[in-house]
RNA sequence: GCGGUAGUGGUGUAGUGGCAGCACAAAGGCUUCCCAAGCCUUUAACCCGGGUUCGAGUCCCGGCUACCGCACCA
């Protein structure tokens, strides 16, 4: 795959850079770094957390107003019941097993299952009774151990006790007998926990998609990277709600069909037009498509190189066990290529294990565009006989016999023949209008700290002006932390400096105002921390009303009027600093 | 969780047992000033806890954090 034109990957040292960057200019800082600091937790300075504010309010013009989805937010503690549904308490559980020896920690339950195999002995450690898929269970996993002297594969010492570790942090709820709680490792359960409400809301017609913005925790064993992964992170979710049978044809699918993708997939690796990728049986449907479209157009609007920017297809055995497709949009940095956010079709699995949990239907009626008429052979019980014949148990055998589908011969009942007297079998037309469906789900899921370092990271750029290097962020205008600098020449010109500088924030322009220093200096900070323009009074502007406007990435400069100020540069953040009209 | 390496002002660093230095940044001032100029002044640091020692930034032990490798990442 190509790489950006104007810019490479080429600098040395750059993780360091815009990481050393991130927390001398207040967007990136360990959390608690007073205490020593803690892995896995990070705090948004003040232009990080406008920064992040940003980036959020992006996504939620694209998948909340412009996708006409429901917002909710739901809490970040969640109660057990959830979890059992969701598969989270099980599956989310590695039992870990360490060699007293060599130190290695491993999964207990695979060195179990791994032992006997090669034995040709079958591997039984589930505990049974519990909703969703195998859960081994700590127990037998030890027994097999010690029963079998099952030893560490690496080195061949002895294995020490089998622990769980569940990736979910808990808590109580409450004093006294306390309910258990959970933090939640996605914001999604909520949305599904909500479904039967959501789906009144939308008065009970599908397709429509929910979303929310929030906090969610794993507790990471080792975590590495720094924001790349998180024990708190922010997740921007939508979980689209549609009919299965309607997959393949989203009804706004024409405004995305020529937008162009990198896919890395099993099948195809290269640029193609989600519309191709979908008639070529690329990406399994038009929902997943049109996401991944969407998806693409977020990345690039807050700033993700497009060239530094993939949609990986999920091979077979990465893909959560109910998963059809699974799509990872990935950016790549120093890192590697990183998951940004996933575009899963999840189908029913998350609403049919809630309505096992819960005990309550999660589907929707819908109707068919007209009535059907059906033909039906029922058999109906004639209660005049059976109720003498049977006395108590006549209601079950009439149960019974109302629920012959296709009555063949002589009915058998408890091995006894029913007589043909107590119940006649016949044709009945029946009007039916419509199918109860469990809507399958689509879910784009955004790790919004990531997207951010990805994006700090693609901005990032050094060069020289006048000789001299300039480290400089170019930052997309949507989700740079400040628009908008102004600056005095001269603190003489201060008084009217401040003027403009109200007169913009007026405005609605996130504007910064700085006085100190040379104005070289005031611009290179600017720079540094991506702001598009910078607004200068001069001499000039007391005679005639106008300002220097110069832009980040070129250092160019035109005059405007104060007049027209805030036009201009409202204009020049949606167009660029050369294509406005002044 | 294991192994290796490291942790000194806001940032980057020097300092191998005896007064903690430098550069950049920041704040105030001078400079009539459109791209980190200069000058003066000022602020500001040995990750945490034990131990050894007359004395520890330095040596030892433990912890925390970061980077690299291993393992983990439904």
């Amino acid at each position: 795959m190509q790489l950006d034109k104007h810019k490479d990957t080429s600098i040395d040292g750059l993780k360091e850079r815009v990481l050393e960057l991130a927390k001398r200019r207040g967007f990136l800082w360990p959390s608690y770094e007073l205490y020593g600091g803690v892995a896995g937790l990070w705090d948004y300075g003040p232009f990080g957390a406008m920064l992040k504010h940003r980036v959020e309010s992006a996504w939620r013009d694209i998948f909340v107003v412009g996708e006409s989805a429901l917002p909710i937010e739901t809490p970040t503690i969640g109660v057990e019941e959830l979890f059992l549904a969701s598969g989270h308490l099980s599956n989310f559980v590695d039992l870990i097993v360490e060699c007293v020896n060599c130190h290695t920690a491993l999964r207990a339950d695979h060195v179990v299952t791994e032992y006997l195999k090669s034995r040709g002995i079958a591997a039984d450690l589930c505990d049974p009774g519990i909703a969703g898929a195998c859960v081994p269970s700590s127990e037998k996993t030890q027994q097999q151990i010690d029963s079998h002297g099952i030893t560490c594969p690496d080195c061949g010492g002895p294995l020490g006790k089998v622990h769980d570790f569940n990736l979910m942090f808990t808590t109580h709820i409450g004093p006294g007998t306390q309910r258990k709680g959970y933090l939640r490792p996605e914001t999604a359960q909520g949305i599904f926990a909500d479904f039967p409400r959501l789906l009144r809301f939308h008065r009970d017609r599908l397709p429509f998609g929910v979303a929310q913005i929030g906090k969610s925790y794993r507790n990471e064993i080792s975590p590495r990277q720094g924001v790349i992964r998180l024990r708190e992170f922010t997740q921007a979710e939508a979980e689209v709600f549609v009919d299965p049978r309607e997959k393949n044809h989203h009804p706004r699918f024409d405004e995305v069909a020529n937008v162009e993708i990198n896919i890395l997939s099993k099948d195809f690796v290269g640029t193609a037009s989600v519309k191709s990728a979908c008639e070529r049986n690329i990406i399994a449907h038009e929902y997943l498509a049109y996401y991944i479209a969407r998806c693409q157009e977020f990345f690039i609007r807050v700033g993700v190189r497009e060239s530094r920017l993939r949609f990986r297809q999920h091979l077979p055995d990465e893909m959560a066990h109910y998963a059809v497709d699974c799509w990872d949009a990935e950016g790549l940095t120093q890192h590697g290529w990183i998951e940004l956010a996933g575009i899963a079709d999840r189908t029913d699995y998350d609403l049919k294990q809630h309505e096992r949990q819960s005990g309550l239907q999660m589907a929707v009626f819908v109707p068919y565009e007209a009535p059907k008429e059906v033909e039906r052979i029922v058999v109906r019980p004639n209660m005049g006989y059976l109720g003498p014949k049977y006395k108590g148990k006549a209601k079950q055998v009439a149960a019974f016999l109302s629920g012959i589908r296709h009555p063949e011969g002589a009915i058998v009942f408890d091995g006894q023949v029913v007589d043909p007297e107590g119940y006649a079998i016949e044709t009945v037309r029946e009007s039916i209008s419509g199918d109860f469906v469990t809507p399958h789900v689509i879910e784009p899921s955004f790790g919004i700290d990531r997207s951010i370092y990805t994006i700090l990271e693609h901005a990032y750029d050094e060069d020289t002006i006048d000789g001299e290097r300039r480290v400089v962020l170019r930052l997309s205008p949507h989700i740079a932390p400040v628009e908008v600098a102004v600056f005095p020449l001269v603190k003489a010109l201060n008084e009217k400096a401040l003027e403009v500088f109200r007169l913009l924030r007026r405005a609605g322009l996130l504007v910064e105002y700085d006085d100190s220093g040379t104005i070289g200096r005031r611009y290179r900070r600017q720079d540094e921390i991506g702001t598009p323009f910078a607004v200068t009074i001069d001499h000039e502007t007391i005679e005639n009303s106008t300002v220097t406007v110069r832009d980040r990435d070129t250092t160019k400069q035109v005059r405007s009027s104060i007049e027209s100020l805030a036009d201009v540069l409202r204009e020049m953040l949606v167009r660029g600093f050369d294509k406005q009209s002044s």
